[in-house]
DNA sequence: TTGTTAATGATAATCATTATCATCACATGA
DNA sequence: TCATGTGATGATAATGATTATCATTAACAA
């Protein structure tokens, strides 16, 4: 929490950015989030604390995230695309129910080192990947 | 080539829907192409055969082709779904050059099943993945 | 305090895809 | 043959997420 602030700002003043209330107050939102959370969805939540802020703001802070290497990117598919935060969070996969959406983090060091021996195979330096993989969780198999 | 028609106009009567020259020109059009192609880039294509096709045809003709079996979507997040043929064209994965954008397609046995004991572990039976592997090619890398 | 310049919020624009709808075409049966 | 039901088409509007624009406001360094 208090480390993502400090990396945040530091990003911010490194490239001659400003620090301004509504950056922090969009970043404590994004911070108690834990889950993948579109920028609608933070937009809301947000806007709790302050009407006034425009979804602009909210997409430019996500951005902001990226690049600063806070956050990344999730795409299930649908169209929108969700956000993770990435600071004390590494790399990982996402298993997502069809029936009920549910999503589980996945990482398998085979499956990784697999994939690095795969590109090398056609020449290919791996920089990075998406892996989504769909099924029906143990609740919704029982249908 | 041959099998292709065969199958979709079976799907077609099977759903009670008709065959119309406007579907056997987009489905030759389609056939013809090997690699993933756009909703656009088939437009473009099928136009120079008949101009006066509305893209509103190629679209509801690939809905078509993915209900029939035929065809599959491939994302490779730049915001444009591509397509490709399905017919003798079995599940692979997707390696992407993120230099050129040249794509190859890959399978590797190993990750496949390593994929369905990862679910297994989860509680999940796996029903399908979708995994973009993103590289630099060899020409790419000499820069 | 002030001047420079980034940030904001409202709003318009984009862009791929879908929905709508009037018209057309095709199959079937009187 | 003709009427009729219904699916198909093409033009166009609508959608929905994201981005661009722009006038105004606010950081912050000097
Ligand atoms: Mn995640
Ligand atoms: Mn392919
Ligand atoms: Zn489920
Ligand atoms: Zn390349």
């Amino acid at each position: 929490m208090k480390k993502e602030k400090e990396i945040f700002n530091q990003f911010l003043s490194r490239k001659n950015l400003r620090a301004t209330p509504q950056r922090d107050l969009v970043l404590d939102v994004f911070l108690t989030r834990e889950d993948h959370i579109t920028a609608e969805q933070l937009y809301d939540v947000v806007k709790k604390n302050d009407p006034s802020i425009g979804q602009a703001t909210i997409y430019r802070f996500l951005k902001l995230m990226l690049d600063a290497g806070l956050a990344r990117e999730v795409d299930f598919g649908d169209g929108v695309m969700r956000y993770e935060g990435s600071y004390n969070h590494p790399h990982h996969d996402h298993l997502i129910c069809r029936g009920c959406g549910k999503t589980i983090e996945v990482v398998d060091s085979v499956i990784e080192e697999l994939q690095r021996r795969v590109a090398e195979s056609f020449g290919f330096e791996l920089t990075d990947h998406e892996m989504y993989l769909y099924g029906l969780c143990e609740v919704c198999r029982k249908k």
